[in-house]
DNA sequence: CGAGTTGGCTAATTCGAATTAGCCAAAGTA
DNA sequence: TACTTTGGCTAATTCGAATTAGCCAACTCG
């Protein structure tokens, strides 16, 4: 019955396993359960597949958008919270974000995906760096800009302590999609990463 | 004549700009200036192509790695170089690291194709940590080992420190492959970013 | 010189994968 | 109940792209 979102998501796992012109569309179909033109009475074509996929992760994008906002103001409102920002706290911040974004099943297919796509056309270009590069980014520096205001953390450029903060944890996310095996080496890296941030630009540096 | 090692050149440039899967034979023979089936005079089918392309990338990095392990040798003998390492020495260092990669022809091609390439099979995946992860932060760990001796540099971690030196590279990199004209922006932030780098880690922090 | 090799070409051939045609049963609905 | 829609299937069809066959001119070197 909901055949048209599970050729979504099978479609999904493959695109970012092989990327889109290595995926035949009887692929897609053996793995929904169905024979491939069957697959026609759900989307015009293979294309359109891809397109909707692009879709549903803008509409899943713009929904947690939403949420974050929220979560931004009562945060600003209550800049309280950042004071009490201890390095173990911080730690534990990074590390969820980390093996959230690693790990969660959408995310982790659909970034593969785009990594594979990102140069075909200047559309999914951008949408690769904004969802992995300049959001994160904008993300955590309002965040940390908050935390500067209440003195947890000491710079005077918020946009470049981010970006230290930030890229070696995209540096490793890239390692773990390549080789999952990888991973445990990763996260001791990533611990030694925080530490040593909270070191450099924490409160008593 | 050379046309043998034309047809990888031209190639790589579109392998790089489309991924292997959307290159055709005709397209590369198009570009070569001769017709399709003539390139089966000089590879036996369109993967040796590809293959042919890696196993060059193979011989190209030995050479320079024996040629960077010779300098590398040198400047342990003379750790003095590193006593003089100012911050606008640093500054100059990174900056040409950085745009030899990213603009270098033949670096810049394959770095993309990798990219496109690194989830087919584990070699390939192999083949991309190795270049543009593990290889740079183990070369540039090795410089920042001598500098940490020579005092130039202070951490009680070296490994953590050449993460936080070369993975915001990284992460700048990859936006210029992605989005060339973003490049001004990316120097800027590399600007910043190596400055804040010498002043969290450098002889007077 | 003259046989052989090289590297190009045109004209098949093959083949795999996307898509279409057209049938049918089950579910929904007036 | 009878008509329509939905979503599946098998059997074409189409078509594009990789590769092969087989021809030929130019170069190579004994």
């Amino acid at each position: 019955m909901n055949t048209k979102q599970r050729i979504l998501d099978e479609a999904l796992t493959l695109f970012s396993e092989k990327g889109y012109a290595n995926v035949f569309v009887g692929d897609i179909a053996d793995r929904v359960g169905i024979k491939a033109p069957s697959l026609y009475k759900h989307y015009k074509n293979k294309r359109a597949i891809f397109d909707a996929i692009i879709e549903e992760m803008n509409r899943r994008f713009e929904e947690q958008a939403k949420a974050m906002q929220i979560n931004g103001t009562d945060a600003a409102a209550d800049a309280g919270i950042y004071k009490s920002l201890s390095e173990d706290r911080l730690l534990k911040l990074g590390r969820e974000f980390f093996l959230y974004y690693l790990h969660d099943d959408y995310n982790k297919k659909f970034r593969k995906m785009l990594t594979l796509e990102q140069f075909h056309d200047m559309e999914l270009a951008k949408v690769y760096s904004k969802l992995y590069v300049d959001d994160p980014l904008s993300y955590q520096g309002m965040l940390f800009g908050f935390m500067v205001t209440a003195g947890v953390l000491k710079t005077d450029n918020v946009q470049i302590m981010t970006l230290h903060f930030y890229a070696p944890i995209y540096y490793l996310m890239t390692i773990c999609d390549r080789e999952p095996d990888r991973e445990p080496e990763a996260l001791k890296l990533l611990d030694g990463h925080i530490k040593q941030f909270d070191r450099l630009y924490g409160r008593n540096s």
